[in-house]
DNA sequence: TTGTTTTGGTACCGATCAGTACGCATATCA
DNA sequence: TGATATGCGTACTGATCGGTACCAAAACAA
C-alpha cells in the first residue's frame, strides 16, 4: 500500500545482497504485499529496481557528490573519498550502484539505462575534480584528466566491493591510499 | 561420447558468457549429448562446473604462474602480466577463474572450494615473487609483501574484466600500468 | 541364439521465476 | 438503499531451472 516503505524495502534487500539474487517474490513477502499490488505500483521488475536505483542515488550516492564537489583541494578529497570508501558504515556491505554496474547484463532496459547515465555522471565528476586540480596546479601534468578519472572511479569501484565481502577495512584503506598515491 | 569434449564445451560456454548465465540444459544442447549423460559424467552442475574450472587452472591460469615464476627481475615480470592482462587474445572476454570468483556465492560448494583454493596460490605466487624482488633489493621497504601481493593481486583482477567488457585495450594497460607504478 | 551389461535418451519431477486473470471486499456516490 | 468505482489478494499461467525414473537399443558373453 505505501510505495515508499515497499521501495525502502526494495532498496535496502537489492543493497543488502545483490539485485540479481533478490526475487520480485521476496520483496513482495518481507514488505508484506501482494504482487499484484507491486506490479500495479511499478510496472514490471525493471520498473522496481529502476526506481529503488533512483531513491539509492538520491539518497546515498549524493553523498559522494558532495565530497567530490567539496572545493577542499586534492589531497583533502581524496582523503576524504578514502575514509567514505573504507569506513563509511553505509558501505559495510558494498554499493548498491556498483552492484548493479557488475551484473549490468542481468538488468531490465530502464534500470540498466540508468546505471549507464549514472556512471557516466560520476565519470564527469571525477574529471571535474580532477581538472580543478589541475587548473590550482595541484595535480602535475603527465596523465589525461579522462585518464585520471577513470583510473581513480576504478579504484573506487574495486574497494568498494570488498567491503562486502568482509575485508579489513584497515586493508582496504591501505590498497586504496596505495592506488592514489600515484597522484 | 567423449568426456573431454564435453567440458571443453562447457569450459568455453563458461568463460565466454558467465558462469552464472549458463545453464546444465545449454551445455547439452551445445555438447549435442543428454542431460542424463552428462551427470552421469559429472554428478552434478557443481561437478561439472569444478571439472571445467579445473580444466582452465591447467590450460590457462597455468601461464599466469610460468609469468610470476620466470625470475625475470621486477620491472620485466610487471611488464609481462600487464602485456598478459592489456593485450593477450586469451583473454579477450576475461577470465573464467575471476568471472567465478565475482560470483563466488552462486557456486556449489566444490567449484568454491576449488576457486578459493586457487586464489591462494595466486597470493603465494605473488607474495613469493615480491619477496624474490625484495630479497634482490629491486624492490624498497615500507609495504608489507602480503599487502603488495594482494595490491597487485586485485589491480590484475580490476584490469581483466575490463577487457571482457569491450573497453579498449591500450586504455587497460594505461590504467593498470599506472597503478603498478608504485611498485 | 540367448541372457546380461553397458550406453544413452525421452519424458518426467518439484521448485522457482516473472507476470496476470479474476473475484472479493470496502468505500464512494446517487 | 442500491449502483459504481477502487484497492488488494488468491490462485493461476507458462517458462526454466537442476535433477532423475525409466526405457530402448546396442554390445558383449555364453
Amino acid at each position: 500500500m505505501n510505495a515508499e516503505q515497499v521501495l525502502d524495502v526494495a532498496m535496502t534487500a537489492y543493497w543488502q545482497s545483490d539485485p540479481a539474487d533478490v526475487s520480485v517474490n521476496a520483496i513482495c513477502q518481507m514488505a508484506g504485499i501482494s504482487k499484484p499490488s507491486l506490479y500495479r505500483e511499478f510496472g514490471s521488475e525493471d520498473g522496481l529496481s529502476r526506481a529503488a536505483l533512483d531513491r539509492y542515488a538520491e539518497q546515498v550516492l549524493s553523498e559522494m557528490f558532495v565530497i567530490l564537489n567539496g572545493g577542499t583541494g586534492l589531497r583533502a578529497t581524496l582523503d576524504a573519498l578514502i575514509d567514505f570508501a573504507s569506513d563509511d558504515p553505509r558501505m559495510e556491505t558494498g554499493c548498491l550502484f556498483y552492484k548493479m554496474r557488475a551484473g549490468k547484463h542481468r538488468l531490465g532496459p530502464d534500470t540498466r539505462a540508468r546505471v549507464e547515465e549514472i556512471d557516466a555522471a560520476g565519470q564527469a565528476a571525477y574529471a571535474a575534480f580532477l581538472q580543478a586540480a589541475r587548473d590550482a596546479r595541484e595535480w602535475p601534468d603527465g596523465l589525461s584528466v579522462e585518464a585520471g578519472a577513470k583510473y581513480l572511479g576504478e579504484q573506487v569501484a574495486l574497494a568498494i566491493p570488498q567491503r562486502a565481502s568482509g575485508e579489513d577495512p584497515a586493508r582496504i584503506r591501505e590498497m586504496l591510499t596505495l592506488a592514489l598515491s600515484v597522484f
